[in-house]
DNA sequence: AGGCAATGTTAAATAAGGTTAAACATAGTA
DNA sequence: TACTATGTTTAACCTTATTTAACATTGCCT
């Protein structure tokens, strides 16, 4: 049986971006860290001060909404983003539980409600099913540009090609994500456990060496283009160096 | 019908249908007689054998499933309906609510997850936002225009025809759907199953390679066509390529 | 320095899909 | 009624992407 992949349809996204708004600090440090460690973005803020300017700049691609917040309310803050974005997933996390509360979650524009106190791994499926669910039919999301230009090789994303100086090779889907994520990174770090995440979704998934494999496999294709490297970063994840 | 005007998922659609899967008598009344009296139509079944047959008579819109049923549990319930309809919303009610409940809950294809107790309007509040989540991306196969461009090749979705720059194609009913879905997700993946669901419907058809062998005739209209290619993503579904 | 976890390297196993051709179904028609 | 033509499904066999597994290597940490 094959696992099915969160959100790999969308084929060269980013790292998934969680806009996080909790005032009480304990929780959110633990929240943050944990969520960061399964491979997401966390932008993590004590109130609701800003929201749109944040929404805008940062790009979520969920958010998480505390409640009861210092200046402006949850729900308000729903409200606001819901106008803004008819689309983005808004999770409540409160201790307010009444029927009353939930309704008025729902409707101010939550697309989930999760009652403190909640285990990590709720959060986390939740997380997960509602990005799942939103990126069901999401147009041409693609971040990276049509041609990605490495040294003398040519890196097609949408066609699955890459084309050394002496011929065209034909990528798999996952050379091509895996690939992609390098490129959208170019330079820089890339973390293992997002990459795992991003292009195998994750649910338990920690055992395998199957990165390891598709690494090995681009390292491959460019043997012998100078200036091109995959460095490993162990314990962290892959440097992709076009120098 | 009495309070209908009031609801307001009632104002420009059919009746909402409901399919219900509980053994506790009791509970299962309440919970019909209410979502009936809020303008639901509700299909009450004590366990899910024939789970398959009532989804494809009864056509619901969203089934709420128990976990704990005689002979099969509402996990694998789930996992069935899901492989039919990759649509269809699924709200577990239950009792289980250890955190691995829940994992399991959502990977076996669940879209919310509600413990026991709950309250009658916490209900109706997860069903109408699943609804409401559900009615926004409708697959696109009526909304395709007339005369699709690709390339130099035409395709007119209404009169089953693909022209190429040397002659004009035929296509059969099956052929034009599929060539339809791929044309509505141009440079975009396109859902495997999705694509089964959406051209034969479901009924228990797991195992054909039925989809296969249309591929293989689009790919042969498209052989010689620059620029056009349909890619396999394997595991998940097809990439038409229009470049 | 040496133990240990993380990653590299291969090869084999598995599952997903590709390719044909033949069987089946149906409607139109001699 | 049988005959054709056409679209669709089934089936057998082939190819390849992806996963799994087994063993080798690296580099961090005490």
């Amino acid at each position: 049986m094959q696992k099915v992949a969160a959100c790999s349809h969308l084929l060269f996204d980013q790292l998934k971006k969680i806009l996080y708004i909790e005032d009480e600090p304990y929780l959110a440090r633990i929240v943050k860290d944990t969520l960061e460690l399964r491979g997401y973005e966390v932008l993590h803020k004590k109130d609701g001060t800003k929201i749109m300017e944040q929404v805008s700049n940062f790009a979520p691609d969920i958010c998480l909404l505390d409640v009861m917040l210092p200046n402006i309310d949850g729900y308000a803050l729903a409200t606001h983003i819901r106008n803004m974005n008819p689309q983005l997933p808004i999770i409540f996390l409160t201790s307010k539980t009444q029927p009353n509360d939930i309704v008025k979650g729902f409707s101010s524009g939550g697309t989930d409600y999760l009652k403190k106190p909640f285990s990590m791994e709720e959060l986390i499926v939740r997380i997960e099913n509602q990005l799942k669910i939103m990126s069901r039919d999401t147009p041409a999301l693609q971040s990276l540009p049509d041609e990605v230009r490495l040294k003398n090789y040519r890196f097609y994303p949408g066609k699955f090609e890459l084309h050394t100086p002496s011929k065209v090779i034909r990528l798999s889907n996952r050379e091509s994500q895996i690939l992609a994520q390098l490129c959208a990174h170019t330079n820089n770090a890339v973390d293992r456990r997002a990459l795992l995440q991003l292009v195998w979704g994750d649910d338990s998934f920690f055992n395998s060496r199957n990165l390891d494999v598709y690494i090995r496999k681009l390292r491959g294709y460019f043997e012998g283009a100078e200036g091109i490297e995959i460095i490993t970063l162990k314990g962290k994840g892959y440097h992709f160096v076009v120098s």
